[in-house]
DNA sequence: ATTCTTTGGTATAACTTTGGACTACTCCAG
DNA sequence: CTGGAGTAGTCCAAAGTTATACCAAAGAAT
């Protein structure tokens, strides 16, 4: 008949369950998960079989475990829209960018009000303040290109620049970005900056548009140099 | 059950309760958190933990915190991104549609592959064959420019024409978009189309993005002229 | 303007928790 | 009998937490 006794677990199947409570978003990412001990107590198993299992779901990518601190869930949720856009690479957004930004400021010296221009005029000061400062560049850079995109007043392409900027804001890719991002590098970004700024307020749609090629060829050159070496 | 312990809360696990907290609106944008202190009384915990929550959280954009005077809120819900999609009018779509069409012209030279131009022909002649049925080539027209973004092999990209082709697809545009199309029009697309994938095959980028251009032009105008009347 | 309170920023030293590694033992199927 | 797998311990080094004190800047009250 149906054998109710205990067929003594084995860490497959802790894995499974694990797997499950994971996949059931019963963890989230970024979430630490109880200490191996306190596991192996709650599934009534010891702690290396517990302790193969986890190894088994890091192999899978499920999850991160940290010496000293704990194990952290990895596993990036099945979101139908966010994957794209999550699993895009540095080459295809800056292909994506080339297509949007030019157009962009060219739609910028259309519709731009005194108001957008006079906050991206702030925001050139506050990075021409950041040389030396990568992250906080790096962030009012985002905020630049962000702001600019509003000033069109174009709701679909603002929500289209705050999708791809949700992925330039990725941890992976924020570390890769601090790499390229030198003293001389930022220098050039700003003088680049200030050159599309001072476009679109004399209402030069095309030079603006090419500065902006121009900036993200720059880009282009410092990223595939720096994923050259 | 021996599970009466309770395992000390971790930085991890505070950045966890906080970001939920704020992604379930707990907390809305720019709203101030309560003081470092403060937290790590109602937590239970050491400051030191609740900051290094805070420092996790504001890598990841959820927060900001501002020496002297609090930690803000700056996570943008995922409701205000989902929403202007939706509500995007025919001017703004025609507008982002200029910014990336062009672009994918000239990325589906350089990526573009014999098969993808082959589906494209195909597409062509099923147009040529709809002149006198306007639901049957909107549908193939849409098809056809989705199909060119695939061809740049650029999955950002493809992914962006996809969610405008989603709002292109809603029934109250369907029903505008009938008005535009009778049959002069539907013919001159179908030119505008093949010199497009003409220019493609023998390799002309900019040939191919300015009649690209010309193309969204026309399209403009049979908008505006529409909505005149 | 000046003072006072509140806020985050930093530093320190003692303590706790965590995963990593290793061992000895048991069980069981091939 | 043997080898693979789970169990139950131990010890370790690294990472994290606690508690406390003091600093600097923001902001409100005086």
């Amino acid at each position: 008949m149906t054998l109710s006794e205990k067929p003594r677990l084995g860490a497959a199947d802790i894995a499974a369950t694990i797997r499950r409570a994971i996949a059931d978003g019963e963890y989230l990412r970024h979430d630490r998960m109880p200490a191996e001990r306190r596991m192996a107590d709650t599934y009534g198993v010891a702690r290396g079989t517990v302790r193969d299992a986890l190894t088994q779901l890091a192999r899978e990518n499920y999850v991160e475990v940290r010496p000293g601190s704990g194990t952290y869930v990895t596993y990036r949720g099945t979101d139908a829209m966010a994957a794209p856009v999550e699993q895009a690479n540095p080459l295809e957004l800056i292909d994506t960018r080339f297509a949007l930004e030019p157009h962009i400021c060219r739609l910028a010296v259309l519709h731009g009000r005194r108001a957008d221009f006079d906050a991206l005029e702030q925001l050139c000061q506050a990075m021409e303040r950041a040389t030396d400062n990568p992250t906080e560049f790096a962030e009012k850079d985002t905020e630049f290109h962000r702001l600019l995109a509003a000033s069109t007043g174009n709701g679909l392409l603002i929500w289209i620049i705050d999708q791809i900027t949700s992925v330039r804001s990725m941890d992976e890719w924020t570390r890769m970005r601090q790499l390229t991002l030198n003293r001389s590098i930022i220098t050039q970004y700003n003088m680049q900056h200030r050159q599309i700024l001072s476009a679109i307020r004399t209402r030069e749609p095309e030079r603006a548009a090419n500065v902006m090629k121009e900036h993200l060829e720059t880009a282009r050159l410092s990223l595939t140099r720096a994923s050259e070496t």
